[in-house]
DNA sequence: AGGGTTAGTTCAGAAAGCAGACTTACACAG
DNA sequence: CTGTGTAAGTCTGCTTTCTGAACTAACCCT
């Protein structure tokens, strides 16, 4: 299978993956939910070369991600602003970071992470994220999460 | 930059595409969430060629998101088992899964995901998943959730 | 003996990624 | 009016990675 075909997967991570998961977009979106717009921000940021920016600007533009306008007529210059899909991102990329502070931040590496504080305005602390139920408000962990999975997932073999 | 060298980026989200941000990386953890364990289970769930599922899992291996044991001597054979690391990034991969299904699942190109009704044991409940404040418990939305952001980053232009 | 299973490795050709130069069009300095 | 800078890309030639298919190896069952 092709990379280019994995949207034929009918499956939702699969699909996202399809949309923001080649090797740069997350970076790309990390930036912009920190305010980048411009192309330049972004292949700054991300350090990843010209034509792979423009690339996935443009992949994601066409997955709804990403908004491109014109802010310049003369010399057309555009700027690249998350729709409500790419802002609904957030949560995903809190999780992963929360994971990667989690996990990875004290590596024996030596490359401390610097832990980017994450704090909730409205009871003015520090915390970190944690996952509940929109039905009880209680805690969703795995182990108190069942799916359907899809069929052709179990039938071949049910775990 | 290249993509071997993401791991040199001091930031959480960097580390975390370095460790398990690859192609096909997401969808092995997917699948290994659902419980699959064999190479085989790998490569035909995700239908990424051999060499790369080989690759994938042996850098997963590296990066302490899979345990690798031999469970037969003879004919060595050997599965691969999550860690708490990797078990950990079951909710990068629901909220991921959750993006897609309210953003990408109603796609006008006709291919309905089928979402994989997600049920709170502890409630008995559909539900959607909330990230909340660990602190006071009310939901952590963007706008109500501040970061420090390193410094690097916000010393030439603080926008 | 022949075929199946599991966990890979190897190979050559195809695709994708890379750095850096180039383009276009304006703005400001001297 | 010539030169330097900025913004948003595109282009080029080289390097790296990915792919599909075959191959290995050691056991099992028939």
């Amino acid at each position: 299978m092709r990379w280019s075909e994995i949207d034929t997967i009918p499956c939702p991570v699969a699909q996202a993956m399809s949309a923001i998961g080649d090797t740069w977009s997350m970076l790309i979106l990390r930036d912009a939910l920190r305010g980048a717009t411009k192309f330049d921000e972004f292949q700054r940021a991300t350090g990843a070369s010209r034509a792979i920016v423009a690339d996935r600007l443009s992949h994601l533009v066409e997955h709804g991600v990403f908004e491109r306008s014109q802010y310049e007529n003369h010399p057309p210059r555009f700027e690249y602003r998350l729709t409500k899909r790419g802002r609904d991102l957030q949560p995903v990329l809190m999780m992963l970071s929360h994971w990667s502070e989690t996990h990875l931040g004290k590596s024996p590496a030596g490359k401390p992470l610097r832990l980017s504080g994450r704090r909730h305005t409205t009871c003015d602390h520090n915390f970190t994220p944690v996952i509940t139920c929109s039905h009880c408000g209680d805690p969703a962990t795995p182990d108190t999460i069942t799916y359907d999975v899809p069929r052709h997932l179990t039938a071949k073999k049910a775990t």
